[in-house]
DNA sequence: AGCAAAAATTGAATCGATCCAACGAAAATA
DNA sequence: TATTTTCGTTGGATCGATTCAATTTTTGCT
């Protein structure tokens, strides 16, 4: 009466209940696969020795083999697993892929692990049909990764330039532009960017050079959108200091120390993220600058945290839903040529943007 | 040049390229999973032709079958896949579940479905080594299907009365009965209960029978610690509304509208969730009763949600993240006896409370 | 060169199922 | 009763790898 639960030795094979029941192991797998076409006499005597000899059913890894679809995705990204929940961004994402997979009876496998190694370990050993990869921080590695199973896989946010693997994504440079316009038309002339990542593990004011040997296309992207706009109105964007952060709290908090030390401190941010927006929100808040009447913000991703900040969030929504639904049709339907879907964003203007006070 | 990355057919298996190499496939398989022990030459010999057959490495699928372990632990729910990412409690869960298994490089699958038939499927056919089954709504049944997959698994919420079942939970009895006690203590003597359901796919008023006839048993324990303590300073429980909703918006507002459609509404309400604490909050603010001085409201679990309410929230707050973590290890070290763990909860004293106006 | 020890390689067996062509028995038709 | 259909059952082949005892090759030593 100990650990029945748990299971101890269990080699219990469906050749082992076709032997007790006397049929052929082509008949006891009928039983279960196709009952309907086994005389019902068998069947259940099949059944009964399957139930009297502990047997759980056809186990899957034997399955699994012919059958050769797993019909399970696998979400990858180079993050700790929590991540896909503590994340805004990333549950927004997951619960639009969740939706697709659940009207496709698909299944959600979490691949994930921030340590190199584990993680190329993990993404080859995956049982999955396909990859989602979130290009986040490590984004290369992963699609290379990813790629080397051969699978079909969907890398999210168009951040790869390699016009050969599947993306989603938005139009950075657009979106980017529709940020500055919205700042430089209420008047602000005096910005900074707080950007996300432009390479992996580096934080701090950026230069152009860096810029241009960026890792991550997205975010140069933004850049390019922001520093377009501002140029347009003549603004000297050589001046506009670009704040590398890794879009976490602390190297938020000291690009904005850094930024904030200046004699003529920006009136408007530029915010790559929302993640980061909101922690510039309570940042400036602490610091005693209001916000939007001594600094205006506009983020970057449309998150429902963004919505509801102290003051509402004015940010650039990215349609994170639609682009999780849109990766797990791309995957389950990996027909036809490569897809790469560049989809729309929307300036949401909340409180957190005003014309300047002087 | 049209789609390399999606897969068309791709029948190259190891002992394609064992015999491209002209070696034997035990041979080709040391290269991938033992390279130390094959000679210099050969090795790059076999790995120059899986290369060039563009071979992505041993199919998981086939190692499978012969290693026995899948290495991911499988939770399951009865609910949409988006459950796991839209429920605070759940997530926070899963946050504990992904820490534990981020140290032990245990992957995590998603296993669900609200529809019936396709949860038993999906359940059959999961490729984990074990579930964690969350105990919500449709507990019984998904704890059946767990268990007739001859798998470890362990079953969160003690709901399950049946001692057969690895469970880990918190005492309901005795959190439920801290939470009245608070309330008693500060002068309550008018309650309400709001709680989570008795049995599958009803809401409205509770009578003793429908309690006695829970299949939720901790929903009944949770009773049971309300009503031990509002007897102990002399409340008739008889006359205390119990309100089964379904832990939702919509169930939850329509049991305080009858609630407080009462001649003498409560001073105070017992929430069995947070969840349906802070909708009321929200229902009784949008009614323009004031919390805490017209109403005190307690709820229960500790989601992070209810710290950062409009008031915060007093609430019971349970081990969530160390639960999901203890789940993990049951599975994984699951040898010796059925292990059932019962948690500490903690009152966790905010704004929400308050001693009765009159 | 000759022999023993060490290292590399082979190939059959195995993991647990599903599929399917072939076959035997029962039912329908002539 | 003979002949054709239909239905149920069988058992070998297959999915794609890993493992390990046996064998061959290489190395080391005298």
């Amino acid at each position: 009466m100990a650990s029945l639960t748990a299971g101890n030795r269990r080699p219990v094979r469906l050749a082992d209940i076709a032997k007790a029941a006397g049929v052929s192991h082509g008949t006891a797998s009928n039983v279960f696969s196709r009952p309907e076409i086994v005389r019902e006499e068998v069947r259940e005597r099949v059944r009964a020795a399957a139930e009297a000899m502990g047997y759980g059913g056809p186990d899957p890894k034997g399955r699994l083999l012919r059958a050769g679809k797993v019909n399970a995705i696998g979400v990858a990204t180079a993050e700790p697993l929590s991540y896909f929940f503590d994340d805004p961004f990333a549950r927004v994402m997951m619960a639009g892929i969740s939706q697709a997979c659940d009207a496709t009876g698909a299944g959600i496998s979490l691949v994930s692990a921030a340590n190199n190694e584990q993680l190329a370990w993990n993404i080859q050993s995956a049982l999955v049909d396909g990859f989602i990869v979130f290009c986040i921080e490590g984004g290369s590695r992963l699609v290379e990764l990813a790629r080397e199973r051969k699978l079909p896989f969907v890398a999210l946010d168009l951040d790869s330039e390699d016009g050969s693997v599947a993306a989603i994504g938005v139009d950075n440079i657009a979106g980017a532009g529709v940020a500055a316009r919205h700042l430089t038309d209420l008047g602000h002339r005096r910005f900074a960017v707080m950007a996300l990542p432009f390479a992996d593990n580096r934080t701090g004011l950026v230069s152009a050079e860096q810029v241009r040997a960026a890792t991550y296309a997205g975010t140069r992207d933004r850049l390019t959108g922001y520093f377009r706009e501002l140029s347009r109105v003549g603004v000297d964007i050589s001046k506009v200091p670009v704040y590398e952060t890794a879009n976490d709290v602390a190297s938020t908090k000291a690009g904005l120390e850094i930024i904030f030390a200046s004699d003529t401190p920006p009136t408007a941010i530029l915010a790559m993220s929302d993640r980061i927006a909101l922690v510039a929100l309570d940042w400036l808040s602490a610091r005693g600058l209001s916000v939007p009447d001594d600094v205006s913000i506009v983020g970057f991703d449309g998150v429902p945290e963004a919505a509801v900040s102290e003051p509402p969030l004015t940010t650039i929504a990215q349609p994170i839903a639609e682009m999780g639904r849109l990766a797990v049709r791309a995957i389950l339907e990996s027909n036809g040529p490569v897809s790469r879907h560049q989809l729309p964003v929307e300036l949401i203007v909340r409180a957190s943007s005003a014309s300047p006070r002087d």
